[in-house]
DNA sequence: GCGGAATAGTCAAGCCCTCAACTACGCTAC
DNA sequence: GTAGCGTAGTTGAGGGCTTGACTATTCCGC
């Protein structure tokens, strides 16, 4: 995403009622989206130039250590990663093809599949961590006072009551 | 972007002194990473869905629309639009075929060309300002208090501070 | 003015994502 | 037991983005 919000237009072109923001919502707004949008893209770039994942693969990784057998249903790995079933099948399989994850089929359910963490994967998770947290740490957490990162983590949690999560 | 932060892994595999996140840095990363991927994703598919534009492509008319004569540098229009000049490049040939952007040699520049929003362009940046600020106005400031509004803005600019803009 | 470096922009290959169609299995009711 | 429907997951086509190589132009020092 990316977009500002209202055109350098004048009044009477469109639908009455339209509540565009004032100049305070529209600096919040700009610093909102650029902030996120930098930040997204400079954790992507130095996670890809510093250990070779993608961060989408990393975090398919990342929730598959976190659970007891290092396997989990293909669809709730996608709730969990936020992902399309379609995008995370593609992306298991280009992970199958790395050796860090194996397809399985799910002794309970005939349709179902678990998505195996190997060692290999576990490995390689193991050893982009360390890397990924300095660059959080740098890039945000270094950043911020601790007021700051207790208002982030209040606006990002009451955003996502309204999202649903 | 997307992405935990710490394998769920014994110490001792990895270099000594890594500065893991405590249980307050995960809750606020995680709540700022799900909530700026689901409010992305959430404002690109109402974009999408109810005017036909990609965000990327509402930002280069905004961006345009915004100029005193409606035409701006391909490279100072990526610099804006937080594109790399290939993507901007592919974004305005698209846009070019839609009609909604042309292409212009630059004067003072042989090398340069300008960026320019067309009456059509300017038309489909008109029918679709409102429904998109409506939309950023529900998914975000309508959930958040005045208080909250202005620590986003806080740690927007504050981030972007560091970012470099 | 000339040679080399820097800048503006484009293009092709490859990767990733989305959308919609598809297969396969499970569940329920009759 | 089988029809019909819902769920799990995959697949392929098509579009967008990135990277790196390429052309054209300008700038700068001499």
């Amino acid at each position: 995403m990316t977009t500002e919000v209202s055109p350098a237009t004048g009044a009477g072109h469109v639908p009455a009622g339209t509540r565009w923001l004032d100049d305070g919502e529209q600096l919040a707004w700009r610093a909102w989206l650029h902030s996120t949008q930098m930040l997204q893209d400079r954790l992507e770039r130095d996670l890809v130039r510093s250990t070779g994942i993608p961060s989408a693969y990393y975090e398919i990784l990342v929730q598959l250590s976190e659970t007891p057998d290092r396997m989990m249903r293909m669809s709730e790995l996608a709730d969990r990663c936020l992902s399309s079933r379609s995008r995370l099948s593609h992306a298991v399989s280009r992970l199958e093809e790395r050796g860090w994850v194996r397809r399985q089929e799910c002794p309970e359910d005939g349709r179902g599949l678990l998505a195996v963490l190997t060692d290999e994967g576990f490995a390689a998770l193991e050893a982009a961590a360390p890397i990924h947290v300095e660059s959080v740490r740098t890039h945000l957490f270094d950043q911020l006072s601790p007021q700051q990162i207790a208002a982030m983590r209040d606006v990002g949690e009451t955003l996502l009551r309204h999202l649903g999560r």
